[in-house]
DNA sequence: TGAGGCTCGTGACGACGATCACACGCAGAA
DNA sequence: TTCTGCGTGTGATCGTCGTCACGAGCCTCA
């Protein structure tokens, strides 16, 4: 069978894969079982928005498969992308928690599943499984540092270009090729890295344009080869 | 006698004022007391360094009297003002229960007096009285807020010209006169200010005489009179 | 009393980035 | 195929804000 928006359904995304740090990994059998009980799973396409800033918090989202991204816009309808959100990442939790509008709009970029916990069944849990309450409240701990890091971002990096190779160095990992370079599949639009880093579609044309001939990057089809991470980060220092 | 930097001692500045929202208030009076035994008080000067960006934590400190300026730096020099707080702020809660580097720098703006709470007594005491720990997690999830509403505003904003307005609506309280205007008293110089926005000293400058010159406010020795309420935020929302 | 150190005001200049405009290539739909 | 929409590249222009510079007012302290 198959499932819409050509998506293989997951039998159980919650099952955590090899690297077992996410919310709801290693949980007592108990636990795991009542978590089961009260999430439900859905499938979402392209462009689906899980939630919206401003909303009554109905439950979390833990991402399975397809990637979100998280933005904020304001009236007069600008927006910025704040986070990228991937599998196995739990969306909603602080305004769940703290009974607050969800603070952020989540729609998915690509097709996805997720599960759905509601608010209710989540904080009754919570009460019952102390343990998971305070991995919650590290979660929540880490959620602040994210947003603190973004600050310092948008706060304190003056020109486009720095925050655009801060962004490019967020994506490249430590470098895999032998001659120190990395590669990144690139899925984001102009448009959408623009709203990242805070300025316009064409600056990050242009952007890319200027460090291509700088040989700080390099496009090959849609994988992005960066190559001088060290001028990259002599620019994010300037 | 007379205390240092002319300031006079508070008994016990644990002990809460009329409106009790904060956050080590109204506790069990076995809690109350166990708090006391853990707390130390000082007494700062103005400049002094509670504690510095990337320290490993070493408490909280729960501000008495005074002001303090919490802040962010870059290497190059550049500083940014994520907050300004006031008597029973509970300052590095974050980093002390996460055990992560302080992620700011917090600095007396005025001679003041504050409680000191060392990390492994607090975690502790977190441990031993529950209520205390689910106050705590609701101060984090309320910073969490708080940075958000940053970088909305650090990242929506465009012009200095409308986060300076959106930061006199921040001071300005409901109208207070008859006339509609309010009134605040200014302790911060425009250097602290252009911080605060992420601009310079100069264009604050500018900014308060075309403010000036468009009726929107008027000085008056160090008292800011706020005049146009609606025009202001009119330019919050432009 | 004077010197030094602040905070503040304001002019001149220049660069950088937002905005507008348009053209191109490529996808999918008709 | 052709049409339409979207993502992209790039030029021209223009306003804004950062930078530098200088002077005035004010407070503190020797």
């Amino acid at each position: 069978m198959r499932a819409p928006y050509g998506l293989n359904i997951l039998d159980n995304c919650l099952t955590c894969s090899v690297r077992e740090e996410h919310l709801f990994c290693n949980l007592s059998v108990q636990a795991g079982q009542r978590l089961n009980e009260i999430k439900s799973t859905a499938v979402y396409p392209k462009g689906a928005m899980l939630f919206i800033e401003g909303q009554q918090p109905r439950g979390v989202f833990v991402l399975c498969a397809g990637k979100a991204k998280l933005s904020t816009s304001s009236r007069e309808g600008k927006t910025i992308i704040t986070k990228l959100s991937e599998g196995g990442d739990v969306l909603g939790l602080n305004a769940v928690v703290s009974d607050r509008p969800y603070e952020v709009t989540a729609e998915m970029m690509e097709p996805g599943q997720a599960n759905f916990i509601p608010r209710e069944s989540l904080l009754q849990f919570l009460k019952d499984h102390g343990e998971v309450a305070l991995r919650v409240a590290e979660q929540l701990s880490r959620n602040y540092y994210t947003a603190y890091d973004e600050i310092r971002t948008l706060g304190l990096a003056t020109s486009p270009s720095e925050k655009f190779a801060k962004l490019l160095l967020s994506w490249s990992t430590k470098p895999s090729q032998s001659d120190g370079s990395s590669q990144v599949k690139l899925t984001l639009t102009h448009e959408e890295i623009a709203e990242i880093i805070g300025t316009t579609r064409e600056t990050v044309s242009r952007l890319f344009s200027d460090f291509k001939k700088k040989q700080l990057l390099q496009l090959k089809g849609s994988t992005l080869v960066i190559r001088n991470r060290p001028a990259l980060e002599k620019i994010v220092l300037s």
